[in-house]
RNA sequence: GCGCCCAUAGCUCAGUUGGAUAGAGCAACGGCCUUCUAAGCCGUAGGUCUGUGGUUCGAAUCCACAUGGGCGUACCA
């Protein structure tokens, strides 16, 4: 309803800019933005300053803003659900809204998300895609909640995601936990399949002591060579024991996020990729485009190159050295394919455009029994080549920042064979990554060099063993939940399972929020205390917010009490506009209904701008003025004796509630608990 | 060299794509438990939006240059 009264109001203005001063405006020339305080209205439009702008540039002479935007109020006819209309500061045209009508119209309409704006068509969202070869760490954690809550946020537009969790099975971060079993502990795959120790944690301490295996000396290296052939070929004891540290660390992965409540539909593999041809397939149609070049001299000889976007000729011969440095090398002078090969294969799938397919398998279960498919190479007995995985409309890719790169040459490939626009729609959503502080490595345990220690920031290394493992920073925020819930009298009916489980929801509700309050582009440095706070802008505050808009309607129906809603729009209208000293403000009450009103717009915003901070903000906004609300005298629901004031209060907790309850959902994915 | 990102309150960060008086959280200080749940609320204090120019009715936002940080630019992934 509000859509159609901007287009309304958009409309109407347009006819009075043409009649006033001939120029023709197009609907999306005419901006609407929300006034920064209630008095001045509900929406207001610029619109003046623009047509200054034009006047200016087609007469050459200055106008006064504040005079056009008088002219064109004049013009102006009454409008359905607008109240009236005035101008305002330097030339702002402002609007208020019918309080009534747009009350009644919320609180009645579906309280979906849905946005009319949609693609319609499968989005796939790949994130996580951790090699593996050791446990998550939080900058893993950064990656699948930024994914997850993407996922969320374009289901809740009434999009069909599918989300893909990349596998490098094959790659040197499997291959050097492999080269740590056979060749420092010596280990058969029988033995490697009889550790009960955690796996995970296992092998992120075995991983570390590869890089000083390789650091010792350098002939080792020579072993990771041959054990990565030896896996890529598939074939013997060395392929098993990869097979088998892949699998076993990827499920750990997967018992991991899904403490956070992040699930995928399919796992493609990169060793199915390759034993599948997706990449001879590529290649042949890449030649045959002609996008591609082998080069018969220089620094590449014997290579097949890409060219970067703007030289797709070959270069002159007098171009330096330096220019040819932007050629991406897809195949090697030995004939193998890079990585940027294979992904360009991969994607081409991901959009339909290779004609050719995986077979699938069951992999894993969720404890809610949705089942997680993984690519293979054979036919499987239950295949999920039905369930039609791939042929997406578009492509998003959860990947960190620094591979930026590669990621561009992977759009350009695929656009060199695309037939329609949907590469145009796919993008590459980078992340900044989750540094350490040199305070919390040494907090962690670990020595660092003097050049670390002078720097603001640390990285986490994989390789060095450095890095904050995801589920330690879970149980320790479950811990310090747990505690502060079991010293609480307020949980002293509750079981202590249940305790477990509250405390289990706030932790995660806390986590997720922490990792999504920053732009994607912003750097996170880890802080062991800001992680785990509770309190002030964090998810704990979100959740504590939707229970609270809970708890009343709980005490109301302890008490018996109606929460039926059956109000006119006069009637609404009327207490919406009413002051009183009792402390009743309509204008307030206005302001909580109306900002409510607007997660659609949070929404659509993060959506468009692939950025889930926006929503994040918003929500946390939006919990903020519902507990400055529930903290007023005047509003207590319990306390109300007026039939139609409590309706007003009942539909406008409700309202609210249920929208915090949905960017609750949509940022978090945990339902609100009871008691908090 | 070239390219990308960042610089806003003591600290950590937002800032709806150029709009009205630059906002939050934390930390500090003062107040509020006779609770529709204090994981909360209210108030006070805190700013040369890195610097210098430019564009215009209007700039934290766009452009140029400068300074200081981070990253990329592999026949690694």
């Amino acid at each position: 309803m509000l859509l159609t009264l901007h287009r309304t109001i958009k409309t109407q203005l347009q006819a009075a800019v043409k009649k006033s001063f001939e120029i023709e405006l197009a609907l999306a020339d005419i901006t609407a933005e929300y006034p920064p305080k209630t008095e001045l209205g509900d929406l207001a439009f610029p619109i003046a300053f623009e047509i200054a702008k034009r006047l200016k540039a087609a007469t050459g002479t200055k106008q006064n803003p504040r005079q056009l935007a008088d002219k064109l109020r004049s013009e102006l006819q009454a409008i359905d659900g607008v109240a009236r209309i005035e101008t305002a500061g330097a030339g702002y045209i402002n609007f208020f809204l019918d309080r009534g009508r747009v009350f009644n119209t919320v609180f009645n309409a579906e309280k979906s998300l849905k946005l009319d704006e949609i693609t319609g068509g499968k989005l796939i969202v790949e994130h996580t895609s951790i090699n593996p070869n050791k446990a998550a760490h939080i900058g893993h954690l950064r990656n699948a909640v930024l994914g997850d809550t993407i996922v969320r946020m374009l289901q809740a537009s009434g999009e069909t995601v599918e989300t893909h969790n990349y596998i490098d099975n094959t790659g040197v971060q499997v291959t050097d936990v492999v080269v740590g079993f056979k060749y420092i502990e010596n280990k058969t795959l029988t033995d490697i399949e009889a550790i009960t120790e955690r796996f995970d944690y296992y092998c992120w301490d075995l991983y570390a002591q590869v890089g000083k295996f390789y650091e010792e000396n350098p002939d080792n290296k020579k072993l990771r060579a041959q054990t990565l052939h030896e896996i890529e070929q598939g074939e013997g004891e060395t392929a098993l024991i990869a097979e088998h540290v892949s699998n076993r660390i990827l499920k750990a992965h997967l018992d991991t996020m899904w403490r956070l409540g992040i699930a995928y539909d399919v796992l493609p593999r990169e060793s199915d990729v390759l034993h599948l041809n997706f990449w001879q397939t590529a290649f042949e149609k890449l030649k045959e485009q002609g996008g591609i070049y082998f080069e018969t001299e220089g620094k590449n000889k014997g290579c097949w190159v890409m060219r970067a976007e703007d030289k797709t000729e070959t270069p002159a011969e007098d171009e330096t050295e330096s220019q040819y440095e932007a050629d991406k090398i897809l195949v090697r002078s030995n004939g193998t394919v890079t990585y940027t090969g294979k992904d360009i294969a991969y994607h081409l799938w991901k959009l339909g455009q290779l004609g050719l397919d995986f077979h699938y398998r069951p992999f894993y279960t969720y404890s809610n029994g949705k089942p997680v498919w993984i690519t293979t190479a054979k036919e499987a007995t239950e295949n999920g080549k039905d369930l039609g995985f791939g042929n997406g409309v578009a492509y998003f890719n959860v990947i960190d920042v620094g591979q930026s790169y590669p990621q561009a040459y992977v759009k350009l490939g695929v656009k060199l064979l695309s037939t329609d626009d949907r590469i145009d729609r796919s993008a590459h959503l980078a992340y900044e990554k989750v540094v350490l502080t040199p305070a919390s490595a040494k907090e962690l345990g670990y020595e660092l060099s003097e050049a670390d220690s002078k720097r603001t920031q640390v990285s986490m290394s994989g390789r060095k063993g450095l890095g904050v493992k995801a589920d330690d920073l879970i149980d320790k925020l479950e811990e310090k939940v747990f505690a502060k819930v079991n010293s609480d009298d307020r949980y002293s009916e509750v079981s202590l399972a249940e305790r477990k489980d509250i405390s289990h929801r706030i932790a995660v509700s806390a986590l997720r929020y922490f990792l999504l309050k920053y732009t994607r582009s912003s750097v996170i440095a880890f802080d062991f205390e800001e992680a785990q706070a509770f309190e002030g802008e964090t998810g704990a505050y979100l959740l504590y917010a939707v229970v609270r808009g809970n708890s009343i309607f709980r005490k109301l129906r302890e008490q018996g009490k109606s929460t039926e809603v059956n109000l006119t729009s006069e009637e609404i209208n009327n207490l919406l506009s009413l002051k009183e000293n009792s402390g009743w403000d309509g204008d307030y009450l206005w302001g909580l209904i109306y900002f409510a009103s607007r997660l659609p717009d949070s929404l659509r915003l993060s959506i468009s701008s692939l950025e889930p901070t926006h929503l994040a903000k918003y929500s946390y906004h939006l919990a903020s003025s519902f507990s400055n609300f529930y903290n007023k005298n005047a509003y207590k629901l319990i306390e109300q004796k007026d039939n139609t004031r409590y309706q007003l209060l009942v539909a406008l907790v409700g309202y609210v509630r249920c929208q915090l309850e949905q960017a609750l959902r949509i940022l978090t994915g945990v339902e609100p608990v009871e008691k908090m």
